[in-house]
DNA sequence: AACCAACCTTCAGGCAATCTTCAGAAAAAT
DNA sequence: ATTTTTCTGAAGATTGCCTGAAGGTTGGTT
């Protein structure tokens, strides 16, 4: 599979490359954070899993993460570190890193992991989700594809529609729509959620078929 | 959600409940591997994420994921360790585990790595339960499918049908719905339980069989 | 048979969850 | 700085769920 591997340690780097290779990976190398994220914001449909080192020049590990989530690229990441500290094992996963491996680390271990990030049962890395007859969601671009029509999401509305598709089927509780649209829970109640699920139904709707939002009072929202 | 905690360290077990319940899960503890095998071959549709430690009296934690991923159990596994060795770790993530943390760990790290697990792009869990022949409830929708057809469920249709699935074949007492419905114990008597269990048979009902939520006078009801 | 307790059925009022609209605030783009 | 877009909270309307009451059945007991 496509591997991209940033790393600065440039012994690390190739050492992870042959191993790497050894396997039958197709490995694709990164010394900075800033050209990573230049390659995979255009490239990333075709990179299976991401393997980002916490420490790195220009701009580190967990910003690349946190920018490429929110730029709609869900592909795989793991993140490597040096560090110890607890605090920095939860920013790394909060960020949007699928797992985490502190240095030094076996080999075998690695090969483990990616094994376990690859077989994830998904839909995860893709990018073009069928809403709707006719209407595709394209993750990338971030619109809405209706033939050749695009309708353009506002940065709320496309998180709110990425979690609903990465949930697909699943009864989502505004609660959690508002953990992860905004980092942190609501106290003061406000209908936000309630707003912008108004307008992405407004955006989606159609005469030829019902809104896939449906609404299950007392439990959440589901995509269909 | 539902947290089944193998531990037999009964200090890490006792604080891995209080912390857990405290964000509001449900947690079922365990101190050897035999028991929640036992629990989790029968269960493990209500469960949604498994802590199991690595060492464990009876069955050990790998084994014991083991044997649970072969009876076709594809709940969430994260398995605690205190062992450095990283051929430990391999061998715990080729043996099925999800996600691998070592002792001493915070519970900071540990509710990071239960939001990732649980927050997975799925159909992962086994969320569809046959109540009757052509007739499924899917937990995550929280709807009853019949062929094509969705009959939604109201919230406390929902957690009653739930909580009777979870013990399917025991005769459930009102009482005991009452507390796990509501999150208390009525003083004073109220028809509520009846009139759901209702409506619920009628959302269940079809001509081909009779329905299978049982009425047992005195006792409770029983779903077949 | 007569009685009683457990359970069923129906239904309407009250109420909480959600929708809708809109306008001002904040943020982003120009 | 100005314009445009997006976000947010308020207020009112609407929807659909929950519940208790009242009366009806059922099955067991004397």
């Amino acid at each position: 599979m496509k591997i991209v591997v940033v790393e600065d340690n440039q012994t690390l780097q190739k050492s992870l490359k042959e191993v790497l290779e050894a396997q039958g990976h197709n490995v694709q190398c990164f010394s900075d954070g800033a050209s990573a994220k230049a390659f995979m914001m255009v490239e990333h449909a075709g990179v299976d899993v991401c393997i980002v080192d916490y420490m790195l020049p220009e701009l580190d590990g967990i910003s690349l993460i946190k920018i490429l989530r929110e730029a709609g690229v869900a592909t795989p990441m793991l993140m490597l570190t040096t560090g110890d500290s607890e605090e920095d094992k939860v920013l790394g996963l909060e960020s949007g890193a699928d797992y985490y491996l502190t240095k030094p680390f076996e080999f075998a271990e690695l090969l483990a992991c990616l094994k376990v990030l690859y077989d994830r049962p998904d839909g995860y890395q893709e990018d073009m989700v069928e809403i709707a007859p006719g209407l595709t969601f394209d993750m990338g671009r971030r619109v809405l594809l209706r033939g050749s029509y695009a309708a353009a999401l506002t940065p709320t509305e496309f998180r709110i529609l990425e979690y609903l598709v990465r949930h697909r089927g699943q009864t989502v509780p505004q609660t959690e729509l508002y953990e992860h649209v905004f980092d942190f829970a609501k106290e003061n109640w406000s209908n936000t959620i309630e707003v912008h699920i108004k307008n992405l139904r407004k955006k989606i709707q159609s005469e030829n078929y019902e809104n896939p939002i449906q609404t299950i009072r007392g439990a959440g929202y589901t995509l269909q």
